[in-house]
DNA sequence: TTTGCTCCTGCCGGAAAGTGTCAGCAGGGG
DNA sequence: CCCCTGCTGACACTTTCCGGCAGGAGCAAA
């Protein structure tokens, strides 16, 4: 359905931007014609969303009919603000747009403005220039694996620069300062292993689905021996 | 748009009738032919809703979902999970207990399983440890004096290690890989400063309060000197 | 006022998705 | 074997969605 999800999308975007937006801005984002866009606002409209337009200057969205009204201190969401800052200094695209939407959306059910100035609160977050190896496969199917559960084939080069094929259960990703970690269990080695994401040349989806039972076991398990520095203890 | 609200229904009905439900039975209140209602079963497990369905028995509703509006994604979960996870490593005390609160808070108001789930996504978050300089003053009253714009009288040993007593308007922090530093407003230079939080030897509350207007004000003129924005007046 | 920008609406035609009917397969329990 | 039920594919029909075009109206700056 992809309509609904795109109307779901512009509240996000919404949210998001820096208010008044033009609407073909958010045709742009929304990938759609500025005529579908009118529309998609009417449609958001009907629903109950309270979205000003102004002719000359653009939307502004005054309220929203979003989740349960959670009310933050101060402290909390400047919190909040510096994690998302850090957050964009580690994580990839697809993570970012996602925080940044979690955040427009966590502001956007404050009490009024006032909240709205916290956003400025924390001015900035440095960090040394990313040092972090390109990763070269696609993070948005690693993710999906690891969540849906399903294997994956995967060509790797070990820190021996040995190339293998392996077929692993992917579980979850690690954000390490250097680098980028996935714990698998490794199918060829029957084994859970931590590759360098970076390392992974190629990657396609495998047909096996490995079941939650089992799933919630390993992790179980993981968790059990999740004390060991995993940098060293990949490959082999 | 019909299809969105019947599969609201449908979800409704799920949760109301008593499991197992034949589809028959749920076409019937749907309002629909048995295949769509498969159709629309296929949709709503698509899009996150954990439904069992059993040959001879009927579906069984394992796990919510709360569809579009409410809630946040996985994706915007983990990278929840991952800022945290990232502010534990740059934030103090205060921030990363508030950071906490605020993180127990949204995933309190998950649908339950879900979260658990989604907060092992993320393993962990590894950085090189904290180098930064240990900080002398009360980064609380710091922070208030930032949120309420009250005024502060510090002392201060500058880089060549020269002392001196100013009284600034302290504007926001920012969180550098490996200092914390202070955007203020100079009293004595009559100037915007950026001050090395660790070099402030002590800090007492000012009497003065600059107002919001004119606080507001100073943080567009940051905001301007800070990112160079493209055109906003295009003169004729 | 004029100019420029923008929101907003109606209409048309092709494209895409939703839907019902029919058929068949799979799996569990008598 | 049977029946019950979940599940999937194929086909045709209907609905809606969508882009492009044209025009009207409101706001702001020149």
């Amino acid at each position: 359905m992809a309509r609904t999800d795109r109307l779901m999308r512009l509240m996000d975007t919404l949210r998001r931007l820096p208010q008044p937006v033009t609407a073909a801005r958010l045709a742009e984002e929304s990938g759609v014609s500025l005529r579908q866009l009118y529309r998609d606002i009417a449609t958001l409209r009907a629903g109950g969303a309270l979205i000003d337009g102004a002719a000359g200057v653009g939307y502004t969205l005054t309220e929203d009919k979003a989740l349960p009204p959670q009310s933050f201190s101060r402290l909390e969401i400047e919190a909040l603000m510096l994690a998302q800052s850090g957050l964009e200094q580690i994580g990839d695209a697809t993570l970012i747009e996602a925080g940044r939407n979690a955040m427009a959306r966590i502001v956007a059910t404050l009490p009024d403005g006032q909240a709205r100035q916290a956003m400025h609160t924390v001015l900035r977050s440095w960090r040394q220039k990313d040092v972090r190896p390109p990763v070269r496969v696609d993070l948005d199917l690693l993710r999906e694996a690891c969540w849906q559960e399903f294997s994956l084939s995967i060509t790797y080069r070990d820190l021996q620069d040995r190339v293998s094929t392996r077929e692993i259960w992917p579980l979850g990703m690690s954000y390490a300062e250097d680098t980028l970690l996935l714990l698998a269990h490794c199918r060829l080695r029957m084994d859970y292993r931590h590759f360098h994401v970076s390392r992974i040349e190629a990657m396609t989806r495998g047909p096996e689905s490995f079941r939650p039972k089992r799933v919630s076991l390993l992790r179980e398990y993981v968790a059990g021996r999740r004390q060991s520095r995993p940098g060293s203890s990949s490959g082999s």
